[in-house]
DNA sequence: TATTGTTATACTCTATAACTATA
DNA sequence: TATAGTTATAGAGTATAACAATA
């Protein structure tokens, strides 16, 4: 599938493959297209069910976590507070969640998912399930477990500023 | 550093800590934290150079690759030809690199490194290298080894839309 | 007619300031 | 005064359509 080589020209050889040899050796570069993939998965995934990737973390957090308030989810979620808003709303306006007053702090909204939100929830994990077996189908037992080994570890060797 | 447990009050029990409990069977879920503590240190990395990842990352492809076109860097850098153009600009208003016109075809643009450029590419390259020496000092040499072949694996396993 | 680089534009994500109602 | 949720808004990052110059 290679181009045929071009003639070199002065100083001005054309360039006929882009080489990332260097960027290669950076692990980054390779989590990064890793990530991609898996996240593009996911929301093909999760498409059929009418949710985006943020909406259903925010939902198995919920289904979780019943009586959850938006500030601890948005710090689940490692996002800003106003930024939740909107994915609750949504939630909220499909029937899969309710705001709920807490009696003892009339400031918050416990979370709750409906049986309908619970229900979606099951299979939405069940479908998330099968896309990640089907992309680890090629690996051996022990390279599956050094995956989350290894990113536990970057994780924890991080700075504080993840987001 | 818990908070002392709450008095459990009808149907709505206070929650205390947010459990990630189903969410971390999820390789997905590591992944993204992974990449995203990789990504805000190689921000704080490269922010003395005064660069982005994506003005560092197109900066080395044109170091390895002289004569590259824009369109050839856009489809490496996997993003849209519009996007580009911002970036290369800024790369060449600090005279890291410069456009130069094609004489076999003068709809293109061959972009090369200038001196300034090669030189501030090795030591942000440097830097790269360390920073990830750092996140990874934990892990044993065949551990390291193996996390490339697992990514790019990953990478194969998915499907077209990577972005 | 097709392609390169470009402009304009729009949509999503993310981040911050400030408001309201409660505490 | 401080906090929970909200609103408005601004900034990145990303995507598409359309244009001029050239092939």
């Amino acid at each position: 599938m290679r181009k045929p080589a071009s003639k070199q020209q002065g100083n001005l050889p054309r360039v006929d493959q882009v080489s990332d040899e260097t960027l290669r050796h950076f692990l980054g570069y390779h989590v990064k297209r890793a990530y991609n993939v898996i996240r593009s998965d996911l929301q093909r995934t999760l498409e059929p069910f009418g949710l985006r990737i943020i909406t259903y973390s925010a939902l198995v957090l919920i289904v979780d976590n019943p009586g959850v308030r938006q500030s601890q989810l948005a710090d689940a979620l490692s996002i800003e507070r106003p930024n939740l808003v909107v994915i609750i709303d949504e939630l909220e306006q499909r029937e899969l969640i309710v705001r709920e007053r807490v009696p003892t702090d009339r400031r918050a909204h416990a979370l709750k998912a409906t049986l309908a939100g619970r229900r979606l929830c099951e299979k939405a994990v069940k479908a998330d399930h099968a896309h990640e077996a089907a992309l680890l189908s090629g690996l051996s037992e022990k390279d599956r477990a050094l995956i989350g080994k290894v990113m536990a570890r970057i994780e924890r060797a991080g700075g504080e500023a993840t987001t």
